[in-house]
DNA sequence: TAGTGGTCTAGACCACTTG
DNA sequence: AAGTGGTCTAGACCACTAC
């Protein structure tokens, strides 16, 4: 199905087009997570382009982690992961890979925040996820995850544990929806009696907050998460 | 002067080896702060390569806030901004437009922090710059800057006045350098007293803490940098 | 209208991975 | 050796800006 060359209107570039369908393929399941895709010329013959074209396509969704190249072997859908952001320790950067433990997860009504971020009507039903991570078998971060009840309709405990805690897993397996994170916004704050007691810090403790929202592979907004972590031995990287 | 095409050794791709002639170019000053470039076509012709492969380089550097691009105008050297970070209001982003006031500009030696960052050994000459950033007239961050004495040998406070406080643009209008920030580490800390006072908030406040280094175009880190911010009324966007 | 950035092509060659 | 991603070219046309 070759894309369209001449809509008079509000026309988008060919390569804009291009990631649109490799898009549309992977929500469909057409090729799914770890896959590899077809060549940058098999790709282009199909969608009536140039392979310049296609690379062009295909760079902005690496740029978005949704793809993986690798050269020689070819391009293939990225893992599902969750964001935890990542850690910087003296002398290197890695990638946070620690355990999550599913505290809660609940329904409960948007305040405004949650309903201003999800683009939901105030008091709309939404699913409360509340998670722990640690690194090294130390308690690091808490996280709390806000995601449209309509949405995501049969969301329980179970379906997450099921995904080792792996939220985007189960967006992707259970709902079929693939979630990508924004840039974040951070703030200090405080941590509170309850909070520092399950992080293992002293009460009032400084906390990095981090407000992340998340979306689908149309653009639109479906998940909301603010992780407090511990910044004493481990730094964020933005 | 043609580009080489054929060094077999550790060759770099086209695209770099314009990206590195514009770049020194800018820092020769044969192009200044705001000033437009030759079109990409005459670069092309003068560096020996395509159009497609000069607007590669440029892209990259458009990347890094060095280029800025106005179509049908042309491609000009960006401004020389500070780096204070980009604070998101509730409902809406913006770059954090603030008023610098100097407090204090000194020599002193490297700690083991800044030895490592900045790639000097323990103990060597750095000046340390103070600063405190107001945005609306209210105190809003503090940011302590190092740099290499010997490197930016004859800083002095008037010529930081002089530059109304934008320290990227004394390196270089007096010390021909022109600086990019890399990915900024975060944490949370505590507000000291002297520190609170200064900043208009309570003792032991948390703050949030922004680690920088910035680079010069070669890739050097020639400068270090620790923000401490309020966030009770702004958030930091990354 | 002329000149600039922005997109696209068809074809080529190179570097790398895999059988 | 065959196939993949990575780079590059020469030329073309479009969208936009400035004069």
């Amino acid at each position: 199905m070759p894309v369209q060359k001449n809509a008079h209107l509000s026309r988008q570039p060919l390569f804009l087009q291009v990631r649109q369908k490799i898009v549309s393929g992977i929500e469909s399941g057409e090729w799914s997570d770890g896959e590899i895709l077809p060549s940058e010329m098999e790709l282009a013959v199909r969608f009536g382009v140039s392979q310049g074209t296609v690379r062009r396509g295909l760079d902005s969704l690496v740029a978005d982690s949704v793809l993986v190249r690798r050269q020689g072997a070819g391009t293939f859908v990225a893992d599902t992961q969750d964001d935890w952001g990542r850690a910087e320790l003296p002398g290197g950067v890695q990638s946070l890979a620690c355990s999550i433990e599913l505290l809660a997860c609940a329904r409960a009504n948007a305040g405004e925040v949650e309903a201003t971020a999800l683009g939901l009507r105030r008091a709309a039903s939404i699913f409360v996820i509340r998670r722990l991570a640690r690194v090294a078998g130390e308690p690091f971060a808490m996280m709390e995850s806000c995601v449209s009840a309509e949405r995501f309709d049969g969301l329980d405990a179970r379906r997450i544990k099921q995904a080792d805690g792996n939220l985007r897993r189960v967006w992707l397996k259970d709902f079929g929806l693939r979630v990508v994170s924004n840039p974040p916004h951070l703030r200090a704050a405080r941590a509170g009696r309850e909070e520092a007691r399950t992080l293992g810090v002293e009460n009032e403790t400084p906390l990095l907050e981090v407000f992340r929202a998340a979306s689908g592979m149309d653009g639109t907004i479906v998940e909301w998460s603010i992780l407090r972590c511990r910044t004493d031995h481990y730094a964020y990287s933005a």
